[in-house]
DNA sequence: TTCCTATCTTCAAATAGTTTAAGATTTAAA
DNA sequence: TTTAAATCTTAAACTATTTGAAGATAGGAA
């Protein structure tokens, strides 16, 4: 009956975790290997392959192999969006502290 | 060190439950009292008020008390826009199950 | 082939965090 | 004081995250 809410707060959980959109802006200039992310993000692989798993599983991410190499991918150029917006948001808010500190005297 | 990432983590983990996105939803046509949403949402008035506590600690929403009722309005109007790109994503991802139900005969 | 190495994934246990309901409390109006 | 609205507290159930060990698979060397 709400399945459009429903999709929605299952995309924002999977956005929810730094590591998860560390990985996603990685991938924003272009696929790249568990391990190049691993050596970027500095943390178990085991813990960049769960979370690689846990996008790929929502529909966030796309997996193509090459040899031992797993590529990915960002499934849908609009995930970028949701992030350029977030900054967006987090700029507000800087601003509108400041403004908050300069009417203090 | 990665502060806007976590920034950003901690918008899509408020941002992650079906029922604050329906009450930002209700609020994207201006401000209610509590008791409207919980009337519109069906849930208990607790419930409403935690899922409201829980955004204005996160500065999702403001409210706003005026003799008993307690309004709420959304803060920065892009929460409505991202919420507008969650729901291209949902039609992406419907659009291309069609197309692949469509290339199977 | 057989063995070795690199890459990635899966599993299980420990820890940490979230959601929900029920009931108590606060606040302000009538 | 009584009532209505909203919030806070608590506890149980549930869900997510991290780590380290073990497992799977591909490619290359002996």
């Amino acid at each position: 009956m709400a399945a459009l809410q429903e999709f929605k707060a299952e995309l924002f959980k999977a956005l929810g975790h730094p590591v998860r959109i560390r990985i996603l802006e990685l991938l924003g200039s272009g696929e790249k290997t568990v391990s190049e992310l691993q050596e970027a993000l500095e943390i178990e692989a085991s813990s960049v392959s769960q979370q690689l798993s846990l996008m790929r599983a929502r529909q966030l991410v796309d997996a193509r192999k090459n040899g031992t190499n797993v590529f990915y991918a960002v499934r849908d150029p609009l995930l970028l969006d949701i992030l350029a917006v977030a900054r967006q948001i987090f700029e507000h808010q800087v601003a509108q502290m400041n403004s908050l500190l300069d009417s203090d005297s």
